[in-house]
DNA sequence: TTAAAGATGATGCGAGCA
DNA sequence: TGCTCGCATCATCTTTAA
């Protein structure tokens, strides 16, 4: 690992612009705003680190409030010396899995202290209420939280409980708020904003992260939605802060400290989200979509934390687990996503949502524009089209083609009757062709559409993804993953006359570079692009396209999304100026319909790669304020 | 060893109906 | 209002073939 920055002073990560003013006195990384201790403004951020928390009660401290326990911590610099943080973190993260996988009564109290609850309370919280009811565990601990401040009752606990820097800090800072055991009896211990950001800070989380999740959540929200805001916010920074490229253990650590708290959340969620579920509009055109139905909003009032810049795009399937847009516009500044049916611009169906801070008057099409039939895209299958075969659309271009046997078999089916077949083979053929987008290319024949079709009907250049060595499904996958250009395109479009000299782009989880295709297409010349992407097959096609195309701008490859902290962020803008857009459409796997074995939402292995756009987005949008 | 094929439901939504 | 049904869905895992 190349160093750990998690930590109290890493508490002060600046994900939200008003907690930047809050900032005084440690490094978050290495970065020029945030100098270190000894006067360094940059250099090495895991030497830097070590300086800053190597010794002694500081170590301890630093690894304590990124969740592990005490002796977990002791017992890890015990085994491997004070000078190795990445020994000591690796330690700890196999101690976590450990616990994970041991006894259930180690499990919950490595799960509540992990949170951020002193041992003593989750010991004496597990004892009274059993260690199988964790929702009791939880409130017993709000419960203790809440008493502890009153002096009376601080006594029952152990001096070490309220001892912590963060503490006394805390009270610092809010001793004049008058909290009165009185009002907690009358109001109960979590009513107030006030209470919740006290007992926010009880459970070690900091105040101005507290105080940004009760504003993104409002002031209804439950304190398990809050804690699991600021966790996703955590751990966003914990992997941007400690991620070395080549490294995962931290995802494991994250998913063990999250995982259950994240599944109630989830579960609760779902029993109370029938009214704050964002519903899909029909039908789906968005804010407008050209020569379509009459647009229904032609103006829209951003919230002010919305407000670029950069501008920011953020893009995933709407057709996701209950919640989940709820949870991401909450995240990206509470901005009401627009739900598009590509289907309004080509030939295919791809409902999807989008977020985004771009202006919504003036957008135009790209031109010319796309053929919005499958005749029209397809014109050789016309011939061989049977009258009961009534679509004009084909569905989702997705990530797999259906096989060549199946269409043997249809052809089959179809050839034992000279005419039109019985209603019966009829929605046997069609229920198929529906499902794998088969169109007609003889009689009785019916083939999947070739790669280079896709490529068409999505708004690809012909050949797009074709040669350096890809294989034929993984053309497919590629391509089912991607926008659809036309429709991004005409989102894009208002920024062609915003930005006559061109942009700076960052472009994260970028796919084969629809968004980079989408912007060349319209005439917005790219200065410089900045291209997360995590596949070498992917990264080979954009690079090809952006020589192909001979763009005379820079394009940064990187693999990782996580390799993308402060410190890169830093640099490359300190070379190449400010991004004007963030553009992402992070891994839909978890949330797509078509996923019959992990569909798990935002906290699915990929999906939750979403979090990874918004720390990302936050830390540009932070660093932008701060160069003004 | 790698690519392709085949088997595998769950979820959410709307339409239709009682 | 609540139920059933039809439909669509940026997929994943195992087996088979090349």
């Amino acid at each position: 690992m190349a160093g750990s920055t998690s930590g109290p002073e890493c508490d002060n990560f600046d994900w939200d612009t008003e907690d930047e003013l809050e900032i005084e006195n440690f490094p978050l990384s290495s970065s020029s705003r945030l100098p270190l201790p000894n006067g360094e403004a940059r250099g090495s951020p895991a030497k830097a680190i070590l300086s800053a928390v190597s010794s002694g009660p500081k170590l301890i401290d630093h690894f304590v409030r990124m969740g592990f326990s005490e002796e977990m911590v002791d017992r890890a610099i015990q085994e491997n010396g004070e000078d190795n943080l990445d020994l000591i973190l690796e330690a700890l993260l196999r101690y976590t899995e450990t616990a994970a996988a041991g006894p259930s009564n180690s499990k919950c109290f490595d799960h509540f202290v992990g949170m951020g609850f002193c041992e003593t309370m989750v010991a004496k919280a597990i004892e009274e209420n059993g260690e199988g009811n964790t929702d009791s565990i939880l409130e017993a601990l709000l419960t203790y939280s809440a008493l502890e401040k009153s002096p009376q009752e601080q006594t029952h606990f152990e001096s070490d409980y309220c001892s912590s820097e963060c503490e006394e800090n805390f009270l610092d800072d809010y001793s004049d708020i008058d909290i009165s055991s009185e009002d907690e009896e009358t109001n109960g211990p979590v009513n107030s904003e006030t209470n919740k950001l006290l007992f926010l800070v009880k459970m070690g989380f900091k105040e101005g992260d507290a105080l940004v999740a009760i504003e993104r959540c409002g002031p209804d929200s439950t304190v398990e939605e809050l804690t699991d805001f600021i966790s996703a916010a955590q751990v966003a920074r914990d992997a941007d802060a400690l991620l070395p490229p080549e490294d995962t253990p931290i995802l494991r650590r994250r998913q063990l400290l999250d995982r259950d708290i994240l599944r109630k959340k989830k579960k609760a969620r779902v029993q109370n989200e029938d009214d704050e579920t964002i519903r899909l509009p029909k039908p789906m055109i968005g804010f407008g979509v050209p020569n379509g139905p009459a647009a229904p909003l032609t103006y829209r009032n951003l919230p002010e934390a919305a407000m670029g810049p950069p501008y920011f795009y953020y893009e995933n399937v709407a057709l996701a687990p209950k919640g989940v847009w709820t949870t991401i516009s909450r995240f990206l500044y509470d901005v009401e996503p627009e739900f598009v049916d590509s289907k309004y611009f080509c030939a295919a169906a791809r409902k999807r949502g989008y977020v985004h801070n771009l202006p919504i008057q003036n957008r135009f099409p790209l031109l010319p524009l796309p053929p919005h039939t499958i005749h029209e895209a397809l014109p050789l299958t016309k011939k061989w089209w049977p009258s009961w075969d009534e679509r004009t659309k084909l569905n989702c271009l997705q990530t797999c083609i259906g096989s060549a046997k199946l269409t043997e078999r249809i052809r089959k089916a179809l050839e034992q009757y000279d005419g039109v077949p019985p209603l019966s083979v009829q929605k046997f053929v069609l229920d198929e062709c529906r499902k794998w987008n088969l169109v007609w290319v003889g009689r009785n024949k019916v083939a999947p559409l070739e790669a280079d079709e896709v490529e068409m009907l999505l708004g690809f250049p012909k050949n797009h993804t074709r040669g350096g060595g890809i294989s034929r499904t993984d053309r497919y996958k590629s391509l089912g993953n991607s926008f659809q250009v036309d429709t991004v395109a005409y989102h894009l479009s208002v920024l062609k006359d915003m930005f006559p000299e061109g942009i700076n782009l960052l472009s994260l989880f970028s796919g084969i570079g629809g968004a980079e295709v989408a912007l060349h297409r319209l005439g917005v010349r790219l200065k410089t692009v900045v291209s997360v992407e995590i596949s070498e097959v992917n990264r080979n096609i954009q690079r090809s396209w952006w020589e192909q195309t001979g763009q005379k701008g820079r394009l940064i490859d990187i693999e990782d999304v996580q390799q993308l902290n402060a410190d890169r962020l830093e640099e490359i803008m300190s070379n190449c100026g400010a991004f004007d857009l963030v553009v992402g459409g992070s891994p839909c796997n978890n949330l797509a319909g078509s996923n019959r074995h992990s569909r798990d939402g935002l906290e699915g292995k990929e999906s939750s790669l979403f979090y990874d756009y918004f720390r990302i987005l936050d830390l540009v949008k932070c660093m932008i304020t701060n160069r003004q």
